[in-house]
DNA sequence: CATGAATGAGAATTCATTCAT
DNA sequence: AATGAATGAATTCTCATTCAT
């Protein structure tokens, strides 16, 4: 609206405001999950947070309510980002193929995040922090995809698909646990995690 | 259980004093365990544990140096009395009888430590304090055990022993993880579990 | 009040800023006030101020040097408004006529400033801050207003000048503090404050 | 209970602790009233209370939930221990040597808690806090006292009780603020406050 | 052995103010 | 003139630990 001279000296616009908010809440949320993965969201203050993000201890405050929100911020979108690696858009079967195409991003998932998963681990445990996650996304989508596995495995003639359920479940599941208790000492060699999905997917074919 | 004439007046005698201290000090210790468990190491204070164990703060103190000291004290004895359960007195050689009452017994302890696991999980995610856990005795002990399923698993034929531990390992640890997620909200059947654990059996059998 | 013609896109000139400046800066202490007095001036924070007035933060800095000067600017201002309203032309002499009148007037502004007196009350029960109102225009009126004051008890042939002064201050500012406690809950009936002025007035004439 | 040498080692008792507690709270709670009056509730900070009142920071903490708990502990305190002076055994009548020794105590009891009132009023003048007074004590005493009053006057013949009462509260409220405002800078001599005394008094007898 | 008042280092949070645009 | 991101000093509050009794 206001014309000026080349020498610009006119306010920053709405967009490039936003546009700065969105870049450092990105930069304080990725650090953040970073850091909570590594000294445990307790032991991390905000202190050392706003110093490795290089800014000020009152500006993460400018971006979150409280360190609480910036956790449940982290926890948020990080599961949405992760559930949007598995398009939810479900016709309400499951193919053999989508069920290996699910079990191969599962593990591509979990193995490119485990700063997350250990954070995301590390809150579920502390029972009075649940209410936070309440019904969180991870929650319901697993409620939703659960019925469809086991109709999947009925459908495939297995005896007990609740048992299956549960088998492929603590298999996945105690993949990533074991790579959670490593994790960073020590890495699974891609080789063997290759066999090991493979094993699961021949199992459920 | 040492019972004393009521006419005894004199001072307590040497043992007197340290049986009162090693119930004072399992107290404490249970105390201390449940509410790590359900408030969470960090959240939980001194000052609840104290009130809740019904002594001092003071008093803890007399007991262990520190709350760290205690939460390490925790995880310690929790271990050992853990792995006491499954006799350590190997000639070397695992049987197909041993492993299947290895794992029945891993699942029966699994089952009825739930606040110990919890508590020894979120202990892990911690790398913080993992030095503190450092080459512990569970550490130690499935170092020794490893190489003997390896073994076992070679001598039945198996192709790919080491994915054959990966995958007993994960079964294992995936229903650990599941209860955990799970708990206390829900508890899975007996008859599942039951199910679950033959299924194991079978396979390695 | 300036009207200058739509095709006139010179630049402003100086009295235009001026006169922008000015309204500005009404609408800044307009609003301020209304918010020191209901939040109080410490709990009332300047991003709060800039959100009601519908500016940036950093506007308010470019009209006053701080918060304070924000403060005593709205104090100065005030009181002049308010000093403003009783002819401060005197000749030294208080007639019968000109009491009556300056009772009046003193209920009238009382009635329709009590934002103002909250503020300035507030204010003046902070010792701290009473150095920056110091020998305000509202004390050195009041100086000026006693000794005639005074004067015109004695010439009614009052025994006590004194103890009259006392007893009128005391009921012009008892009211005045009732108000205050009542405000905004309660309103005093038009009627009641009416007999009230009116027997002063017939005391002190 | 227990028997000891005459080395006196024991714990303290409870009654012991409780004295102690005792004594802390009232000097916290004294030390923390001249200093809200003087310095502004707001202005205070707990620091410098701890500084004033000889304690660590934490110790504050110890005794009151938060700064307002103790503000709060401070009004409610104040005006219990200052409504205990006029004696509420009342008959439901009012005579005039109640009422004489009514006003009589009013006015020494202000001159006697400068700091209590100052804060007082501060926090009535701000809105916010309100809630926190509520139906204080205060405003419940008044609301007993005021219909006794109201039918006091009647009973005298006085033509329209409910303007005397305003200006029986005007002269005394205007008394109070007079007072506050002056406050501590100058003091009123006490044969001038004599002389008001008894010009109230002589007005409602 | 037992108590809980007291400490103090450090954590989370607030907010007036600055400044690049 | 106008914006709001960024700062950092100051503030409230927490809690493991000590210690006199």
């Amino acid at each position: 609206m206001t014309k000026r001279s080349v020498i610009n000296m006119s306010p920053r616009t709405q967009e490039q405001f936003e546009e700065i908010r969105g870049l450092r809440r990105q930069q304080i949320m990725g650090t953040a999950l970073g850091l909570f993965a590594s000294e445990g969201y307790e032991k991390c203050t905000v202190s050392l947070l706003a110093d490795r993000a290089g800014i000020s201890k009152g500006l993460m405050y400018n971006y979150f309510k409280s360190k609480e929100a910036l956790l449940s911020a982290i926890i948020d979108e990080g599961l949405k980002e992760i559930l949007d690696m598995f398009h939810p858009n479900h016709d309400g079967v499951i193919t053999t193929a989508e069920l290996e195409s699910f079990i191969r991003r599962v593990f591509t998932v979990m193995r490119g995040n485990m700063d997350f998963w250990i954070l995301y681990i590390s809150v579920l445990l502390q029972p009075g922090v649940r209410e936070m996650l309440g019904k969180s996304q991870m929650v319901r989508y697993l409620e939703h995809f659960a019925p469809l596995l086991t109709d999947y495995f009925r459908s495939k003639g297995f005896e007990d698909p609740g048992l299956e359920m549960l088998t492929l479940s603590a298999l996945i599941e105690g993949f990533g646990a074991l790579m959670l208790y490593a994790y960073p000492a020590m890495v699974f060699p891609d080789e063997l995690i290759e066999k090991f999905q493979n094993r699961i997917i021949e199992m459920y074919r």
